[in-house]
DNA sequence: TGTAGTGTTTACCAACCGGTCAAATTATCG
DNA sequence: CGATAATTTGACCGGTTGGTAAACACTACA
């Protein structure tokens, strides 16, 4: 009788965690492609396979679902970030970086989709987040780079702004995948696409990081 | 009688001109906040200052009025990138492009997250207009730049990723404002982000494309 | 001033949407 | 098995949305 969000103190039963995998999945697969306001309940509720009062019996809302959605996929996207390591090498740190961020994009377009989605909107459910817990990984990520480019290992450049390129850059090819191959023709498979895009911004950002010769 | 969609052929009158535009206006104003299944009709007209009806006097769907809206606003984006020069000075180039696609996401956020809004949702009104003029556009773009490196005057490079990459790093000040806000925090004030974003970009894009000492 | 066309508004509608409810079905466990 | 709780469903509801109908007002011009 109870629903099970307001039984979460107890354990939750398999057959709830995965049907709660189920919407998020279907979910996520709606909002990505239509938005907040674009997709409908209805939408997701066949996605999911199961009938909409089914689907409200999870999550009561369809807030409610796009919370729980949007928090994990927030919370995943700042992994590589947080792999960055101030004690790795710098060249090779941005490197890797800079291919896991694209390889997300590649693999997990429509959570790109989805943070794009809420972002353009101005973030109203995130808000929190993103001055909270984003801003603060930022903030330390960029103290190291500066470390760097002070010691001498890279050059010296605006931190906050770096990290912002590799940003758009990367998730560019998960966001505006649809113009991205409207310009390279579609013959180009996609094996093809992300590995030039690789090879296109290691040298972008590599080539313009290390440290060379300094003249003119 | 005849709505003046119907009358075209006619001369619009100047009545119809400044309407067209009010609505269009207040029409790019929601549209760009909310995407397009999240704008209502009732909102432009309010925005725009008129009753719903009158406003469907003039454009008869909410589809009609997205599509206006669009296709004006892919024209002029693609204005700064019809301006590069083949004949101008190689790296001189990409600086004032780089330069005018930064100051239109300063200047016309709206109109870039219109366009964002439309590409993240699959592109279904403008696929067309991608895979013909846009293409068609980038690609001859893309040779100029291919024939410099050829010539020897900016490094080798892919030139289509390098203008995606253009792109994305500049429109991502407009798209993703919230969250550049939120992680430069409050008291930059907008002058200096956009300073501070340009110097960044050009040592970015114009430090890695000069020719310089070659050797690892 | 009459009238035809242009522009505007009030009232309205059918479809859709998020969400509820009560009843039915199924799983759990003594 | 019996009983209790968990899950699922069809029917439904109030509010919103895109769009329409028709009357009304304004303007230009004979």
């Amino acid at each position: 009788m109870v629903p099970p969000r307001a039984a979460r103190t107890q354990r939750r039963t398999r057959i709830q965690e995965q049907k709660e995998e189920r919407i998020l999945e279907a979910a996520l697969e709606v909002f990505s492609l239509h938005g907040y306001r674009g997709a409908t309940v209805d939408q997701i509720a066949e996605v999911a396979g199961m009938s909409k009062p089914n689907l409200l019996y999870y999550f009561r809302t369809k807030e409610a679902m796009h919370r729980a959605l949007i928090t994990r996929v927030l919370d995943t996207w700042l992994d590589p970030l947080r792999e960055f390591d101030a004690e790795g090498n710098p060249v090779a740190e941005f490197r890797s970086y800079i291919r896991r961020k694209l390889e997300m994009a590649r693999d997990f377009p429509r959570e790109s989709r989805l943070f794009a989605n809420e972002v353009l909107r101005g973030a109203p459910n995130i808000e929190d987040e993103l001055k909270g817990p984003l801003k603060a990984l930022v903030d330390e990520k960029a103290a190291v780079i500066r470390a760097w480019a002070k010691a001498g290992k890279i050059v010296a450049c605006d931190p906050y702004h770096l990290i912002f390129s590799i940003w758009s850059t990367t998730q560019h090819y998960a966001d505006f995948d649809v113009q991205v191959r409207a310009v390279l023709g579609e013959e180009k498979a996609d094996e093809s696409r992300f590995d030039d895009a690789a090879r296109f911004l290691e040298q972008l950002f590599i080539g313009g990081l290390q440290i060379r010769d300094q003249g003119s």
